[in-house]
DNA sequence: ACCTCCATCGTGAGCGTTCACGCCAAGTTT
DNA sequence: AAACTTGGCGTGAACGCTCACGATGGAGGT
């Protein structure tokens, strides 16, 4: 069976094609009585445009690239869900790409969506080469990122105050009366590991005690990542009885690391995370984490693609999301 | 600054537009002169072609679309992970889509891809009007389903084996020495459940211990179905001194319930789980369960699409997945 | 010298839309 | 009554590509 085209439906409604596209897309110029005679014949055959065919014209697919490290990563299925939902209610389709944090991997994906033709991009992550950002921009559509920061007309950012996030997660440590206190990095560069680590010497020195580098180990933001590196940090300082961690993956996986070194959380150590994900509140013991609205970041994200689509040539202001923290078992 | 089309090619290779295509997808019937020649010029301009005006004629639109219930279910993303690794391997882009179970959704769902004109699609889980797929199935391309049953000639499937899982992981806990074992099913109808209550069932009875419906409780496949249902069952079946749960989410939603009634996993309360998400071993206490291997899932899945594209006629036979147990703390 | 043949390359059409026009009749103005 | 407007609709072209042909030319055979 195949497809009807808008010639079939001018053809069953006795009129031209064009007529038949005014009835769909409603751009005024056509009669009540006419219009519904398409529409009738438009139900009847179960015609749908075809994209290819409107894109073609249009310049337009109707389709967005979403570039993530990797949507196994419990961060980023909210993010996506809130990319998509948004998507999918203003007709767009969302193009997943998982870059595993490799550079190279995004600049391929960069050019894939490129090549498929996306109306837009959104970036998530730490991976960057500027040259091809640099390259894209200029050439491209809308780019929005996420927690990145990149000055170009056609890139907009969103970012979550990091500083402000590990600051209010410290700050709780040493409220709970903690002195020797670690952190757990991401061993990848990226923005937010920057302002990560920024916020957290902030609230030692504004609280008197001493920042001292060798305290900070980094590994891969993830369960494995978070278990080895604090097998690593507490071999190397033992004295330690706190630790803040880049994401909730690795504040999870040093909880876990502490409880096979027969160290009770938090007893024997606090553990904060960053990012409270669904999994936090229910892990034994639940992990105290600065909230970060996931899906809002999605939902922005899409959103201000499709402002920046609408008009060109407006600038937008970057958007910044607040953080709480939410204190849980694993630091009180 | 415009994208180059293949008129551009050809004019500064000073040749034909066929040629330029011939020369591209390379397809013989070009000298190896004229061909180099192309490609630099190709490569000068950075020309890729236009995947809409391809599809137009072709009819292919080199993607295909992920049906699954939900991304933020920690089961799914690496499905979706092999899916979307195998595609790319074959230059194909991927729709993804998050029905939440709810049947209504997934109908729009696949309304929506056919009108973007998909190549193939990929089902997983449990909701689906008969009709519907069947119209689908009917007049649309490949279709490939996972734990679910469809009995056409465009649907292949591909499930694992949810029975054998079911068995194994009760008969272990039946080997652990108990015997007042409960189940937190899945209030969602789909196959996979039916499968694993029937393992369940076979295991009991097999071991002769009598199969009681009232130690089945459902909810909703997540930490919060588990954590309420085990809640439900120990209120109303104090005796139970072990569960089966339909997914390894449940399972940890039940380790954490038991945890807020005080008691301990295993000594009081034994948990195996199903489908050994990568959570399941950090959890404190890990959580025993029945490996399931996603990625490849979904790696079988896009290849099979790909296989029904290129031999229309030929037919597939099933694929069934392998299960095995993989005993943790939580039941030893 | 002629014809044949194959390798190589170019030409027109068409995929299904939308856009910029142009046309026509009926109503409105002067 | 002639001229002007306007709502309603149709026509050709264009988007960028591939496919089925047709054209060309030089190598080879007779």
């Amino acid at each position: 069976m195949k497809r009807a085209t808008i010639e079939d439906v001018a053809a069953l409604a006795g009129v031209s094609r064009q007529t038949v596209s005014r009835a769909i897309n409603d751009k005024g110029e056509i009669s009540p009585a006419t219009k519904e005679k398409v529409m009738a014949a438009v139900q009847q055959l179960g015609y749908q445009p075809n994209r290819q065919a409107q894109s073609m014209v249009t310049q337009r697919t109707q389709t967005v690239g979403l570039v993530i490290p990797d949507i196994s990563n419990l961060f980023f299925p909210e993010v996506a869900r809130g990319v998509q939902d948004t998507a999918r209610k203003h007709n767009y389709n969302v193009l997943l790409c998982n870059t595993d944090d490799d550079p190279d991997e995004e600049i391929r994906m960069l050019h894939s969506l490129a090549a498929q033709g996306v109306d837009g991009i959104i970036i998530i992550g730490n991976a960057a080469d500027q040259v091809t950002t640099q390259t894209f921009a200029d050439s491209y559509g809308p780019i929005v990122m996420v927690n990145r920061f990149f000055d170009h007309p056609n890139v907009n950012i969103i970012i979550v105050d990091n500083e402000q996030g590990a600051f209010l997660a410290v700050e709780h440590l040493i409220q709970q009366g903690h002195v020797k206190i670690g952190m757990l990095a991401n061993k990848n560069f990226s923005r937010s590991q920057v302002r990560r680590v920024r916020g957290y010497e902030k609230a030692l020195t504004e609280n008197g005690i001493p920042y001292d580098e060798a305290l900070i180990v980094g590994a891969s933001p993830t369960l494995e990542g978070g278990y080895n590196a604090l097998n690593q940090l507490l071999g190397e300082h033992p004295e330690i009885t706190a630790v803040f961690t880049y994401n909730d993956l690795m504040g999870i996986g040093a909880i876990r690391a502490a409880h096979d070194l027969n160290k009770r959380v938090p007893q024997d150590l606090a553990v904060v995370g960053f990012d409270n994900i669904g999994l936090s509140s229910i892990f034994i013991p639940s992990l105290s984490s600065i909230h970060v609205d996931k899906y809002e970041i999605g939902q922005r994200a899409m959103n201000r693609i499709l402002n920046m689509l609408d008009t060109p040539n407006k600038s937008f202001a970057p958007i910044e999301l607040p953080v709480t923290l939410i204190p849980r078992e694993s630091s009180t």
